[in-house]
DNA sequence: CCAAAACATGACGTTTACGTCATGTTTTTT
DNA sequence: AAAAAACATGACGTAAACGTCATGTTTTGG
């Protein structure tokens, strides 16, 4: 229950495997491979990290961006260098996330009152 | 202080001249021309407009999505033609929108936690 | 009034983030 | 062991969202 190859990655992170791939050739993924025959050989956590992945773009950050940052994200505070570089950055990710966050509530809102005023106005018209 | 040309709307609005030209040409932003000469004029509205793109924009939205949405921010619902349509969408986009809160709230939580492994280690370091 | 700046339009180019064959090898199923 | 399924690699394609000339017209500052 740890080796896994491509088909079953994709299926459990929701990609596809052109996107593996594809992470792989801009190095955002490790390529994990290597057994003798050519099979890429993935664990775990290459599932946890592709969907870290996902979240970070749904932040907004662009593969580029994920790059430089999905590290933090598997690195435990013992093993970094400049961690308290490291924390400054994580807490202005988590900054970010709050702005975003609000932004998103209030385009909620916004969108929840739209579909409030049209259906008022549809029952209206309903009844006449 | 009402009429203004495209240098000065771009210019107010943080974009540039293609920007609104693509706008224009994929039915984002209307056209707003004619004055005998090809030139086209804007007002106050526009730069809102693109303005209330960009937030949009920001949030994740394709241009395509804020097409659908854009109207309702600037007309009321007696002006929107096909309505029951309009509502469809509208609806569709609240769900999105339900599920990119979740993901980010879920991101939320794991980056907090994971800043506060970090905060706990250098916290023992720091009494060293 | 005339040169410089601003504008209009068209066309081709670019980047990101993959999709979609095509072809050959390896694994799995029967 | 043979056919089917999964995998590897390469190459070409694509959609979104503009960027960047090129060329011609209109406006504006001196």
């Amino acid at each position: 229950m740890e080796r896994m190859r491509i088909g079953e990655l994709t299926e459990r992170a929701g990609v596809t495997q052109r996107t593996v791939r594809y992470y792989e050739s801009i190095g955002l993924l490790p390529s994990g491979e290597r057994e003798g025959n050519g099979h890429h050989y993935y664990t775990e956590e290459t599932v946890t990290r592709l969907r870290k992945i996902d979240q970070l773009k749904k932040l907004g950050l662009s593969l580029e961006e994920i790059r430089d940052v999905i590290e933090l994200y598997f690195t435990d505070p013992s093993g970094v260098q400049p961690k308290r570089k490291v924390l400054g950055l994580l807490r202005r990710h988590l900054a970010d996330t709050d702005e975003k966050l609000e932004a998103l509530r209030q385009f909620h809102a916004e969108l929840q009152s739209h579909i409030e005023r049209f259906e008022r106005w549809l029952e209206v018209k309903d009844r006449e």
